[in-house]
DNA sequence: TTTGACTGTCAGTACTGACTGTCATTTGGT
DNA sequence: ACCAAATGACAGTCAGTACTGACAGTCAAA
């Protein structure tokens, strides 16, 4: 979190994101913000205008949106553990990249409309893939065939359960990481799966 | 979400509830509450002294703590995908009769402590009772033996993962509904950790 | 040296929101 | 009808907070 050597409009964004994830947007005032960013307050207002235009400037710079199609149909070799887990790994990825905005999109739905979308297109794009993916590989044989969304959903929960878990810095189930899970989780849906 | 003939302070309560559930507990004012309740600013204050307490008090009346060990220890009947889908009812059950004070304990975490861990208390008791479970089931041979806490917290996530999709009323994979995942996420996990 | 971009200080404005006091009014029980 | 408790209407206090304006300092480039 030291933003020393960086410029004084990316120190005022992080601390933004760092505070108001912490203790939401009504929570934190701007001048908390500036101070956290080693600035004054008139900076804050100088370079965003308002409160508003800087948490919006904050997850327009921090948003992590890329596009993974291509890069799902080339990574994957149609072996179901394999491939689950790799799904398994981009999400957590994903997920954890954009923590702190996910954070605020939750706490902070309902005021700032639209921050909920964002968080959430790239995991909702993975569940597609994944549908998708579970579909051919039972035409392959390589898979039951039965009802391939809703496997994909159950999939998804429950890594979203996990991320979302995890969220407050491991505080419940404090005993079980991350790394193992994975690797456990996906083994229950090979196995549940194959045909 | 009538409560014309309740209480006034069950009126306060539960439009409280509701208010910041929906907005935070910064987000809403006093006097916002009191007129949701149909009733004047001054009154909540009469009955609550402040707002801090109010939100309290609204806890304390709503929230809905029941032990229920000795309840699953006789409708357990060792099947494996039986007592699952009992295990996942009665998890969604808790959850859903607590959605608001999820909702908020999640938003003000940070804010008010002490919150999260009172909503997360009997979900955590069901993974310990899902845990023993999976272990007298595999000393039974009904079932793998490898690694039942991870499985246990491998469906638990699961579940809370497909409960937090829905908190803010089903506006991610709208398509899919809670009582079919249900259903269908219990005979992966059936026919995963059969032998 | 001068200029311009950037930042800080400080005082101040406008508004909001939690909370109080006072007095009139309503309501329910006897 | 009468009383007491609960409620409302209204004005007001006080602290906080987003945001502005005026002015001054720093520093690098021209």
């Amino acid at each position: 979190m030291d933003s020393s050597k960086l410029g004084s409009s990316d120190r005022l964004l992080l601390a933004a994101l760092n505070l108001i994830a912490a203790k939401g947007y009504n929570g934190v005032t701007t001048l908390e913000i500036a101070t956290e960013a080693g600035l004054s307050e008139k900076t804050l207002f100088r370079q965003f205008g308002s409160k508003q235009k800087l948490l919006e400037a904050a997850f327009d710079r921090y948003h992590y949106a890329e596009e993974m199609k291509k890069l799902f149909s080339e990574k994957l070799v149609w072996d179901l553990e394999e491939d689950l887990l790799l799904v398994s790994k981009t999400y957590h990825e994903i997920m954890n990249r954009n923590r702190k905005l996910i954070q605020i999109s939750l706490k902070e739905e309902g005021q700032l409309p639209g921050f909920r979308e964002r968080t959430h297109k790239h995991p909702l794009q993975l569940l597609d893939i994944l549908t998708n993916y579970f579909i051919t590989m039972s035409e392959k044989g390589k898979m039951i065939p039965t009802n391939p969304e809703m496997h994909a959903f159950s999939f998804m929960m429950m890594n979203f359960g996990a991320f979302m878990n995890d969220l407050d810095s491991h505080k419940n189930y404090a005993t079980i990481s991350l790394e193992p899970f994975i690797q456990e989780s996906v083994k229950i849906f090979a196995r549940a799966l194959q045909p």
